[in-house]
DNA sequence: TTTTTGCAGATTGTTGACAATCTGGAAAAT
DNA sequence: ATTTTCCAGATTGTCAACAATCTGCAAAAA
């Protein structure tokens, strides 16, 4: 008699507390609801949940394992905050398991998944035209996750998601890539294509080269939004930093 | 006034009871102290290690968001036990990652860098014309931990060395490789060879092929395992498994 | 004999209380 | 005016107790 039988029961079985209280969290971070860089406070945080503070302690050791909180003794915890550095050692990395996940499709792909994806690159396309950056926000994620996917590698496809989730902390990413959508959107038919041919060299330099693009992107966007913040400096020396009262004084990142 | 100046001080501002009780189990984890399976009892440890079981719950939360513990809920934790199919995974992933370290060390490693590592392999040849395997093992770990680390990518190192101690899990791997240790050493030192002539297709190509050929032999290994023990099925049959107690009724991996 | 039911002990889940530490600012000293 | 000392409030770290759940076994039922 194994379980999973009934949703409920399944359900009761593998939430406790601790979990909930885990995937909220979580949920609320990536939906940008606490800031990088802002503090999270375990009694506030319990009372707003409705349970003590014991179950939310064991979340944050969880997301802090997770990479997505960190821990100062004493102090508290805080949503990480992603530097530059990181960031490009993340898209190295991604580079690298696209193109493991470019040359596996080449090879495997069945014509239900490539019909699949290809539906996405029309709905990418389409949100292009339409001048709709969420939508293709949205749709990108979906590409990417769906490709690592279907791969099979479940492991792969856990890091994987690990890594996007880090990256989206990185603040620097959100706005400002709306003209750089049609590029993007290119890359992505040109991806499809070379798994399509079953060419293994191909779609993994399609994959590769694509994350690194992107890498480029990101990384000149912020040294433009680094290089206007310190223009403005000049003006505003000494000026309070809005939520200064968040950022720790001690230790580094 | 910076932190870390003092080491007492450091020590004392980074380690809670928490982190000393997750660091204390993954020892005892890596060293084979629990076996794969094998359940952990919160107040045992607790008791054990002098401390309540507020520090052990948050410790186990950690170390199974790291991927050594499983949890199921109101049954307790076991250590996890990697099935083949996830080993394989893991292969895969870590040779897609090698073959990143060894491109790009083809291109950065420095010469006293390239000295360390060629060090590394004469120990371990050494290792092999005394047949001591466990100084095998341990140099070849030093190794690939070297390798990964002299990328300069801190997230590929850390990624890397979770997938490792996962690996250690997959508890079939563990004996009966003392006679391949020569096949291995040689890839070795191919491997040394391609980085210093700074070929990156080659230098990625050999760590790729060496990861896979372990894979390999890793797989071999635990078929002819299983095969011998279906063999002595046939004869105990329904003998009971010694630490059976130790094993969840209920739940999949 | 075989199956079902119903505990008792063991173990985990959750909570509230207390101890230790940090933060920011007021008071005191320079 | 500037620096130092001290303290109260806020917050985290740890603990022990209680509640909920599970496990294995013995007694009852079939």
């Amino acid at each position: 008699m194994n379980a999973a039988l009934h949703p409920t029961i399944a359900l009761l079985q593998s939430s406790s507390l601790t979990t909930v209280v885990q995937q909220e969290i979580e949920r609320a971070i990536l939906a940008g609801e606490y800031a990088p860089g802002s503090k999270l406070i375990e009694a506030t945080l319990a009372e707003k949940l409705g349970v003590s503070r014991g179950p939310v302690r064991e979340a944050f050791r969880m997301l802090e394992e997770g990479g997505l909180l960190r821990n100062e003794k004493n102090r508290g915890v805080f949503v990480r905050d992603i530097p530059i550095d990181e960031a490009v050692e993340i898209f190295d990395l991604r580079a690298a398991m696209d193109e493991m996940v470019g040359r596996q499709l080449a090879r495997q792909i069945t014509p239900a998944q490539l019909k699949e994806i290809k539906a996405l690159v029309d709905d990418m396309e389409r949100a292009v035209k339409s001048d709709d950056a969420h939508s293709y926000h949205l749709l990108n994620l979906k590409f990417h996750d769906r490709l690592v996917e279907m791969t099979g590698n479940r492991k792969l496809t856990a890091i994987y998601r690990k890594l996007i989730k880090e990256l989206s902390l990185f603040r620097r990413l959100n706005l400002a890539d709306s003209w750089l959508m049609p590029i993007s959107a290119g890359e992505h038919r040109q991806i499809v294509k070379a798994i399509a041919s079953g060419d293994v060299d191909a779609a993994g330099k399609a994959l590769y080269d694509h994350v690194m693009e992107s890498k480029g992107r990101t990384i000149d966007n912020d040294l433009r939004r680094q290089a206007r913040a310190n223009a403005g400096v000049v003006d505003l020396k000494q000026s309070p930093t809005p939520a200064a009262n968040e950022r720790p004084k001690r230790g580094k990142q």
